[in-house]
DNA sequence: CGGTAATATTACGCACGAGTAGGTTACGCT
DNA sequence: AGCGTAACCTACTCGTGCGTAATATTACCG
């Protein structure tokens, strides 16, 4: 039920989708899908908290399995990444779609994804506190804490046209590609190799 | 004219839109929006093609002015950052708004992003010819990219509302990022080196 | 000053889609 | 069987907003 909502959310758009097209996926009339949820705005709410609710658990899971801030960060991303590229449609309801859609739904959706980016700065805070280095200023971190999220979904949005990417390797990537630099490219194979402070 | 639609466009998104807000913004009325414009789908092509249009030369040129790949995303880093700073509902509308249209517009700017994606990735393999490092994989150059893009559209979202940010030091802080990762924050003052093979 | 073209406006038609009223079937219970 | 109820559908109302026809106003020229 919400599965089909889903799909059709995801393909045509919040505006875009009718609640009829919606009753005819899941293979209902119309009135049912008002029985069952108040409005079209509800039903989108539903199904949007029902995928961040998904999408939350796994990150939070993966990130608890891991020790230091890089392994949280690398084992986070892992797991978002294989999210997408397993319920492609949740997630593009989710972001995509969500956030544009201008109600509450999107505020909401928003509020969710600006307390992801404070964990986010937060890691990186307790990363450097590790080391000797100075902190830099908190405004630093969390626009490197933006970067990396928006950096992250558009990878997650490019993975649902190409489909022949395996999503572990690009979280590698992509975390590489973060921690080393692409100074890293340069002379370093950066693949299995951690960061020296953490070895 | 097309500031006042921009505005609008920004403020709404497309599909909350109507033509009688715009109409009324601009000070006259409806019909002769759609005398100048032929519909609403025209009118709204038309402000995205001419933000387009305004971000593509800037860039551009800033881009023509650096010598190395690496000089050249820095300066295109900076301004493009410095449009979205300066042209708040032009970038809003653009990207935010346009991508998530549905129609023929959106066909368009994506087609745009992509080819900018790719000229990215053509800059970050020229970066790496320049050194003696193996060449990676043109999907890990590729999918590079498209954080790397994502990144700087998150970062200029962020821009928009907080707004003591200063476009320059950020491109500078994203560009380090990129280039010497987040080890960079670790031991070296990562503002105002250069990559080694460079200097 | 009259006529005509350009320019704008008001007021409408029309389609589409959210939400609903009222009818219909299916089924259990007495 | 007959009654009540729950589940469901068809067919409608009604608001909204795009696009336009009929109409007014201004500008210009003989």
């Amino acid at each position: 039920m919400l599965d089909a909502a889903a799909t059709v959310f995801s393909r045509r758009g919040y505006h875009r989708a009718t609640v009829d097209e919606i009753a005819d996926a899941v293979g209902i009339s119309k009135p049912m899908v008002y029985l069952y949820f108040g409005s079209k705005e509800d039903l989108f709410g539903a199904v949007v908290h029902r995928e961040a609710t998904r999408l939350n658990r796994t990150i939070t899971d993966a990130v608890a399995a891991g020790t230091t801030p890089y392994e949280q960060l690398r084992r986070g991303l892992e797991a978002f990444l294989m999210f997408v590229a397993e319920h492609r449609d949740g997630w593009s309801v989710l972001y995509r779609r969500a956030r544009s859609q201008g109600g509450p739904v999107a505020r909401g959706v928003n509020a969710i994804r600006a307390r992801t980016i404070d964990v986010i700065a937060g890691l990186l805070e307790r990363a450097i506190r590790e080391t000797d280095a100075d902190l830099p200023p908190r405004q630093d971190l969390i626009a490197m804490a933006h970067a990396i999220v928006g950096g992250c979904e558009a990878l997650a949005d490019w993975m649902l046209d190409a489909k022949d990417v395996d999503p572990t390797v690009m979280a590698d990537r992509v975390i590489d590609l973060s921690w080393f630099g692409l100074s890293g490219l340069f002379d370093i194979p950066a693949r299995s190799t951690r960061p020296a402070s953490h070895t």
